[in-house]
DNA sequence: GCTAAATTAGAATATAAATTCTATATCCGC
DNA sequence: GCGGATATAGAATTTATATTCTAATTTAGC
């Protein structure tokens, strides 16, 4: 076998996304990175091939795990109102995932992307794409009569939980009291 | 008096302005902005100490053009639906001054102010705080009985409109049809 | 207990970009 | 038209980090 590991890929994956959370990704060094996963620099090169892939992958695992559940619940909603309930999920998912909900809102994507491997940005991408078919689908059933149907719900179920929320972050928690206001304003900008 | 200056300070600003916005403050070398401003890099250290100080001078520039028209439209709104319009001033600002939009916008403060020097930092922080008094002071006129009408201010009319905005930064320009769900959803926010 | 595999460990090197330095050119008032 | 002031110009240096390299450990199976 070999020497065994003093922490697991995914240790290092949430170390790194803890520091470039608090640094963005642009600040974040390897020897922070390592420092907080507590391993010395050389480990974190027999795991990723470079800062620019790992970066990449913190940024993915965030983006999947919010775009999975994000894209589940955006199926399941019938109605307008079942809609709004989407909204919530980024106030939701910033409390309980605080380190990967300032990844994906407090900074850009492009800051993780841009020297990433071309696999990771393919991932990405299907990730991104996933999002917009998502999207697309919705808008038909549940906005059939506007021409920009697509933009309006993702102006509502995107970018008015986010820019709400970043009110709050990357300091502090977005309060419990945030929900309902972000809930009449999505369902405000649904029209 | 000496030899005359190819570009003026403004102009440098402007070009660290365009290429701060386009790469982000992490990325935008002194080179580049040196390349954009058609100075060479020798010449940006005569204008400006550090390209720390430039940055910082980048941000603040446009946070105070954009601070002090949202603080004067505050002042002056006196009912709730007055206050809907300080939200639009998000979206038209980011049309009108396409670059400085998407320094305020798309970027973060931090990464603007990160390594600033202590003047720029007394400055920036003097407009966030007038900022913050901005808003105190109107959510007293505004929304009296509320005891977090500060934050819900600050959610309705910066929040929302920049989340708004946000999905089509910085590639593209907000569209016009995006102000009236910015108003609506602004308005809702406002309780 | 020995050996090969897998990892820790961190020093050495490479690289990219900020900053400084040295020279040269232009301008204005005299 | 001369001299000091101010700017251009870009090469040389410094600095900060990513990456690579060489050893030294630890483990599992033989």
């Amino acid at each position: 076998m070999g020497r065994r590991a003093h922490i697991s890929d995914a240790d290092l994956l949430t170390a790194a996304t803890r520091i470039s959370a608090r640094l963005g990704p642009g600040r974040a060094t390897v020897a922070d990175i390592a420092r907080e996963a507590k391993v010395p620099i050389g480990s974190v090169y027999h795991r990723v091939p470079s800062r620019a892939a790992l970066m990449a992958d913190v940024w993915i695992a965030a983006a999947e795990r919010f775009g999975t559940e994000f894209l589940m619940l955006l199926a399941a909603a019938d109605k307008l109102d079942a809609a709004v309930e989407v909204a919530l999920l980024t106030p939701r998912f910033t409390r309980t995932n605080h380190a990967a909900g300032v990844v994906l809102l407090a900074h850009r994507r492009d800051e993780f992307l841009d020297d990433a491997p071309e696999e990771s940005r393919t991932r990405a991408a299907r990730l991104s794409s996933d999002l917009q078919k998502g999207l697309t689908e919705a808008a038909r059933r549940l906005l059939p009569r506007d021409k920009r149907g697509r933009e309006r719900l993702a102006v509502a179920l995107i970018g008015v939980p986010y820019g709400a929320v970043r009110v709050f972050l990357p300091q502090a928690m977005p309060p419990v009291e945030l929900d309902p206001v972000i809930a009449a304003a999505a369902r405000a900008a649904l029209g």
